[in-house]
RNA sequence: GGGCCGUUAGCUCAGUGGUAGAGCACCGCCCUUUUAAGGCGGGUGUCGCUGGUUCGAGCCCAGCACGGCUCACCA
């Protein structure tokens, strides 16, 4: 049922984009370089505002401010022989006026060419008007770009959710406060690596096309590479490739990039999103724990500069320590079975199948999931380190000693959402073979997301892998937090859309 | 995939079975410190698509497409 692509007939020009080509044409029969190549500028807009907005009226008529501004034309107010417009850089506006004495009756009347959407450049001198306003008092004007569309309103914006996506450019037009969420996840995503780096990670590449997708639980997608004749996967994860690395004695590793997962959209799911993985060689999960609470609360400090987030209405409290649970207690005490019931796997999966028929929560392990993510999730506002979950879910990570049930391994939920997973890893390469084995045979039981054998990541565990605490964070989610976005794909530039019909 | 809601002008949206609407944008005219500038004049449309009901459908019905929210899967 796969679409192919059509190229699309193009769409008949509306009369406004008529009469914005042929104000085109004509600045072109004028001899104007509409699209010229070099351009110079003194300040961009967002410099220029805020290097000036507090010098007074009279400090800019004394100094007299040269200026030379590019920027696009947002709104224009023409009141005869004078006209005021509005330049923006997509992130904050500046006036200029335009008068006819001053730039000569040619230029004045070539400007009414232009239209709402053109970039222009703006000379001049900076004054403020009678009203306060930093303005740009215009010598000349020169075209930089004409806008052959119209804009979507003033007033309201862009607000057609589909719109603002397929065409994230008149989003950033339009919305400045989008801008500021791409520069919120542009220096969060800055300052997470400064804090990798001044801690001795060492910033790697893993792999994007995997012969074995693992290091999760997901369905891949498929791939061929035809010189090879080689069927490939989109990774899931970068996990069994960092791991091979900290084996080689690269000891502390760490990657940002892209996971693709073949599964549905919500509004915490794209299927490529981008993961923070990192390793560290000698430390265990508690470690882990420790650098997570103080990699956030110095994100939140630096980007926010406060020591906590407010997330939809809520204020998420970052002062440490962060609530640590566990996993089997927090089930006990949100899912309203009984602790002993929940010690008998029977119970526990005929109880999750009750909840989620359609879950198919045939283990132990999975149902205590099921319940978990129903009953326990959800509530965990504040950030929560839920510790030890159920071994068999965790087929990468160490089991707890003595508790043959558990595993070493936490998750950090935070505003209800999965913010991160860690382990001290399991190094034990005949234990692991035992792991992926047992994945199998609940493969061919109709599981479909199961870990595969990976025998050349077993092979590298049998050269010894030290003592390792891993973690992988979701960095849109991270996003969403910091930017206080319901949805993910408000901090994804592009998210997947079905291509238009 | 299920449920709910939506799709009308370039944009944001009204629209009650009987001539297709408003604001912004656009076009013409006036206006030299305006700022959602203002004044006068102009409607620029395949009402998502295909059928049906009806004398008559933007409106009622069915199917389809696309989108949003939500549930499910997943991080």
């Amino acid at each position: 049922m796969g679409k192919k692509p059509e190229p699309k007939a193009e769409r008949k020009p509306t009369d406004q984009e008529d009469v914005r080509a042929s104000k085109l044409e004509e600045l072109r029969k004028a001899g104007v370089d509409v699209f010229p190549s070099r351009v110079s500028r003194t300040h961009s807009v967002h410099e220029a505002a805020t290097l000036f907005a507090g010098w007074s009226k009279e400090e800019l008529e004394e100094k007299n401010v040269r200026v030379e501004i590019p920027g696009r034309i947002l709104s224009v107010r023409r009141m005869g022989r004078a006209t005021f417009f509005h330049l923006s850089d997509g992130r904050t506006r500046l006036q200029a006026y335009l008068r006819e004495d001053v730039v000569g009756p040619e230029l004045y009347e070539r400007f009414f060419l232009t239209d709402i959407g053109d970039i222009l450049s703006v000379k001049g001198t900076l004054f403020k008007t009678k009203t306060g306003e930093l303005t740009v008092k215009a010598e000349t004007v020169a075209f930089l770009a004409k806008c052959l569309h119209p804009l979507p309103e003033k007033w309201h914006g862009l607000q057609d959710v589909e719109l603002r996506f397929r065409k994230r450019y008149l989003d950033l037009i339009m919305n400045p406060e989008v801008g500021e969420v791409f520069r919120l996840r542009s220096a969060l995503v800055s300052a997470i690596r400064r804090f990798f780096d001044e801690r001795g990670f060492l910033e790697v590449e893993t792999p994007m096309m995997h012969p074995i997708p693992g290091g999760a639980l997901a369905r891949p997608f498929k791939t061929f590479h035809n010189a090879l004749g080689l069927e490939l996967y989109l990774r899931i994860a970068p996990e069994l490739y960092l791991k091979r690395l900290v084996v080689g004695g690269l000891e502390r590793v760490y990657e940002i990039n892209r996971n693709f997962r073949n599964e549905g959209l919500s509004s915490e799911h794209n299927p490529e999103f981008t993961m923070l993985e990192f390793y560290q060689a000698y430390a265990d999960h508690h470690d882990m724990m420790d650098l997570t609470e103080e990699l956030i609360t110095r994100l939140a400090r630096e980007l926010l500069g406060a020591e906590d987030i407010r997330y939809g209405g809520e204020a998420l409290s970052l002062k440490r320590p962060w609530a640590r649970v566990k996993f089997l207690e927090a089930v006990a005490a949100h899912s309203g079975l009984e602790p002993a019931l929940l010690k008998d796997p029977k119970a526990v999966v005929r109880r999750a199948e009750e909840l989620a028929p359609e879950k198919k929560a045939v283990t132990y392990g999975k149902a205590l999931d099921v319940l978990f993510d129903k009953f326990v999730k959800p509530k965990l506002i504040q950030p929560t380190f839920v510790l030890n979950h159920p071994r068999e879910i965790s087929p990468l990570a160490k089991g707890s000693p003595g508790k043959p049930e558990e595993a070493e391994r936490f998750e950090l939920v935070m505003a209800g959402m999965e913010i991160a997973n860690a382990f001290s890893e399991l190094t034990d390469p005949r234990e692991q073979r035992l792991r992926f084995e047992q994945q199998a045979g609940d493969r061919e039981r109709g599981d479909e997301e199961t870990h595969v054998l990976d025998l050349d990541y077993v092979t590298a565990l049998e050269y010894g892998l030290p003592p390792t605490g891993g973690e992988g964070v979701g960095i849109d989610r991270l996003a969403m937090l910091f930017a206080d976005r319901p949805s993910i794909r408000e901090v994804i530039l592009f998210p997947l859309l079905r291509p238009k019909a």
